[in-house]
DNA sequence: AACGCGCATTAGAACGTTCTAACGTGGATA
DNA sequence: TATCCACGTTAGAACGTTCTAATGCGCGTT
């Protein structure tokens, strides 16, 4: 009664229960991890004594002693509505394989990106997952070199040992949209880009090249956008004040698409009517709304399970080289394109 | 050179930048520590030792031994974009606070909150927040028991010892919204509510208490809606085939409202044109799109500051009375809401 | 009867850190 | 000169778990 107050705020510990059990520490450990090796009769008496006490294992002692960690950390971005989807589809695929997720946030504008990365590394996660990241291949490899790292929704320009890359093709994606606008009769087809996200120069290409492939060559145009809504809303001026408006805008996300069309629709200029635009992603929050955008889906649910899959696959060792995973896109039709207005000068020249 | 063989896989240890040092282990954790008594020529020493080794401490032995885990366990449904605004609100709290934030994800269904508190108990925080939960209030004591707990966006029917509250007050926000459409000229008022939501009930009060006030209590008509957009356009059809349509309607949330709106769109109903919607909460992420929702805002910065206060002064004791703190909303008028058509039964009775 | 094997069980070390209690040392005070 | 104190420093225990190696034991085989 007066060693080990169990009844005041400390909570129970495994010495507790074993003693309750009329066992070892040792014994109790093996019965509460549920590895093999313990008799069904001292199970039960075991079980029963940790439920008793309200036992919960101490996360930290288990994890400090443990040789694998079975932690895998992910950095994403809080306010990405799709990085919201993408991560539900990790959780669950991180579940199913019986590891735990350790969440770390970067904000909006990822100046902290480093700072959740190193908090991960902290609790020694075994691998780590990182969302759209912005950090330069140099400070990958510093990363990389320590644990294994996938990159997802990134492309490397160069090798990094340690460092696998997931992504949906991006090339793809933007022939799929140009090939549709083209259908329609667009010609004039500018693209509302990524500003100085990891990715912008990725999809910036794709748009040139799907361009192109369309002998669309001399009708590019580039607009500054960026990551989010807001950054597409003031993308709006210029183009507005453009002197052929085109007839269609290839967004970089659907978040920068909504964020365009939201400030032309405030200038009444009508979409699809006036001017058609498509987005990148499908996240899911946008899908309430009345107009459906016309958009790229990036099966997050793929990403998620391979991604872990392959964080997995790097752990249990046998997968050192560096793997470049591409996901093929799909076109999702919706209703913020159409026709050009029969009054854009379509086919002038 | 055949002990200790640092240059593998292993993170250097404390022992290791000890020994680098030249000094006892207890000096070179006191100085990365930033810990008070170290001369100022040994300090220097120490962290140059650290930083060529490249040495991050080991979160899981430090937590584990510390007696403060200066940890905070924070619950959300990663698909919540209100969640999501408050969650960078609180991040921004709990550093400034010099704690570290741990996240658990409840996801949409909520069916595995417990699950979440389960594994932040295992990292024994200090305090845990909870976004929105929808436990009962029996096993919030069995939390609170535990560890102090502040459940944000919650109102409690019974005090629970340990657990604190924080809300915005919705009986101040909903008067705020039917007083603004009254003024208007609206008197068929409707309310599209929670559905199982755990602050279902609260914003339905507070729903009949402002029509009430208005002498509208034979107005009063609530329609089953839910926390998600898509429960707000299911909500949608029974509206519209509504005897007489109701000329406005009170949304539980901003989500639900988009839901309901982006429905009533497809069906050819105009906003606000023939019906006035309202939301709550004031979530960010609608803010891009051209039509602005007519709202109350909720403070996510105000909450997130408040709630971490308060876990923080009841782990720094001599905070043991239960608090219901109540914060007072603010009326964002927006484009969805204007008067009823002149055609509604606007003064029939 | 001696041996080997599989099984349940346990003592004790280990993980990497922080805390407690002590130590030595120099300088100021009595 | 003896005493005290502040300060920098350290040895060693402690946190709660898991791992390693060993122990005892019953049973079938040689």
């Amino acid at each position: 009664m007066t060693q080990g107050d169990r009844s005041a705020g400390k909570p129970p510990t495994l010495n507790d229960v074993a003693r309750a059990a009329g066992v070892s520490r040792a014994m109790a450990s093996i019965v509460l991890r549920g590895a093999p090796g313990a008799a069904d009769e001292t199970r039960t008496r075991v079980l029963a004594a940790a439920a008793e006490l309200g036992y919960r294992r101490d996360t930290r002692a288990s994890l400090l002693r443990r040789s694998d960690s079975r932690l895998i950390g992910l950095v994403f971005q809080i306010e990405s509505r799709f990085h919201a989807d993408l991560v539900a589809a990790i959780r669950e695929a991180v579940d199913a394989a019986g590891y735990d997720l350790v969440l770390g946030i970067a904000r909006r504008r990822g100046h902290d990106e480093l700072q959740a990365i190193d908090m991960l590394l902290g609790y020694r996660c075994d691998a780590l997952l990182l969302l759209g990241t912005s950090l330069s291949e140099e400070v990958l490899a510093g990363i990389a070199s320590q644990r294994p790292v996938v990159a997802i929704t990134r492309r490397l320009s160069v090798a990094v040992p340690g460092c696998d890359t997931i992504r949906v093709s991006d090339r793809e994606g933007f022939r799929l949209l140009v090939d549709h606008l083209v259908a329609l009769g667009h010609r004039d087809i500018a693209h509302v880009d990524g500003g100085d996200d990891a990715k912008a120069s990725d999809r910036l290409n794709a748009y040139v090249l799907a361009m192109e492939a369309h002998g669309l060559g001399d009708r590019i145009r580039v607009y500054r956008g960026g990551e989010w809504a807001d950054e597409g809303r003031a993308a709006a001026r210029p183009i507005m004040e453009s002197a052929p408006l085109p007839t269609a805008l290839v967004a970089y996300n659907d978040d920068v698409a909504w964020g365009v069309m939201g400030e032309l629709s405030r200038s009444g200029v009508r979409v699809p009517a006036d001017i058609s635009v498509t987005g990148y992603d499908l996240s899911r929050t946008w899908l309430a709304l009345p107009q459906r955008l016309t958009t790229v889906r990036q099966d997050v649910d793929a990403l998620g399970r391979l991604s872990v899959a392959r964080a997995i696959a790097r752990l249990q060792g046998g997968a050192d080289e560096q793997q470049d995973i591409v996901i093929e896109p799909a076109f999702v039709p919706g209703d913020t394109t159409g026709p050009p207005r029969s009054d854009a000068d379509s086919g002038a020249d």
